[in-house]
DNA sequence: TGCGTTACATACCATTTAGTATGTAACGCA
DNA sequence: TGCGTTACATACTAAATGGTATGTAACGCA
């Protein structure tokens, strides 16, 4: 019953309530595009009001640009980056999280897209600040695959002459482009179009014929 | 100064204003997305005014729908499909057309993005005609990139086990891929990813090594 | 324990925007 | 050439939305 046993009791709390209204804030815009969803429409789901939001953020583009800062590429590197750390190839790695990430997901999750692909469609040509924090984004979300490529290739699980950051760029791009279909196209054959495919083109890239795709 | 020699000379023409209306509305819309351009925005530049606007179009979302229809899935297959007719081997015609419309194209075009995708991104999760429409659009432009491909397997250019449907839709998907990734980084490097990987690519579901990209 | 600070609540505003009601003049046909 | 139809113009509305002004009570420190 002692105050001191639950500091966290508290009803008002800066931090906490910061990260509820980005909690919210994030699935709302992912699920309804930036522009599409109201301050209003957060503000509601959070249980607070409007003087609690400005009180947080000076304006609805602050908002998206921590989104973007703090919620999403962080979960992009936690999805997509960080497990490549476990293997040895990391080409094997990164068909293993394509499966781990799409193979097995729900179609509901996937039809939604990726959070960060849906706000550079939508914003990066609309906003400069924007731009400026999707570019480092997905920048980072290239170099650091190019990093786990590069030790691969000092491993030798890719050939010499491959252009790492090349490879990168374009399974990114690959990345992006299946969650951009997806919105549009309902076609359950589309991960298998984008990991058979990507399977094929890294053969052409690996170093010697490994046999992948283990256990 | 006979009037029967300009018939066209008339103040009022359906058919005119509705395509003048489309033409500037896929403009204003590739530009600054379907939910950024107000019907104001749209009548202004078109000198025309609400009146007209709405005698041709009942609704917002139903030119939306005639952009889609009328104008962007023409597009497509005139830009992506078309073109390939041309082309004995169909992998050597979409490396063409890729060099053609994305290669020699300037930055500025690009920055844009891809009409279908943009709309795909914002619209598809939005509203469920947007979503029937876009799909349709989708599945004719990898529908009909199927259809050269099975010629091409045919003539001997592909091998026969290749699923060519999958690698249509895997092609489509690595064009609206590069065009997402576009929008969001501006990075010049990113065509020389994209075609060199697809080039790899094809090599593997290419029947023998013959030699490619002539002229 | 009182008091200044601040984390939020309430009430309100200006603007934008999709859509409508209604008017008018250009057109084609008798 | 008169007249009904229609291609458009003008003026307006209701709702949504980003943002503000101001109030209040919870908090922490003296």
């Amino acid at each position: 019953m002692t105050a001191k046993a639950t500091p966290k009791k508290r009803t008002r709390n800066l931090e906490q309530t910061r990260k509820t209204i980005l909690d919210v804030a994030f699935f709302e815009v992912f699920s309804r595009s930036f522009q599409g969803v109201s301050i209003d429409d957060i503000v509601a789901r959070t249980k607070l009001t409007k003087g609690a939001f400005y009180h947080h953020f000076p304006t609805k583009l602050d908002l998206g640009y921590a989104l973007v800062e703090e919620v999403i590429t962080p979960m992009i590197l936690d999805r997509w980056i960080f497990p490549l750390e476990a293997f040895e190839n990391p080409l094997e790695g990164i068909l293993e999280q394509l499966h781990n990430l799409i193979g097995k997901a729900q179609p509901e999750e996937l039809r939604l897209g990726c959070p960060l692909n849906n706000l550079v469609q939508e914003m990066a040509p609309v906003d400069a600040g924007f731009r400026t924090r999707l570019e480092a984004s997905l920048t980072s979300w290239i170099d650091e695959m190019d990093r786990h490529l590069k030790r691969g290739q000092k491993n030798g699980y890719l050939r010499e002459d491959v252009n790492t950051r090349q490879v990168a760029h374009f399974v990114v791009m690959s990345h992006e482009g299946f969650y951009g279909m997806l919105k549009g196209l309902n076609d359950p054959r589309a991960f298998a179009a984008l990991s058979s495919s990507l399977q094929m083109y890294f053969t052409t890239i690996e170093a010697k014929p490994t046999k992948r795709r283990t256990a």
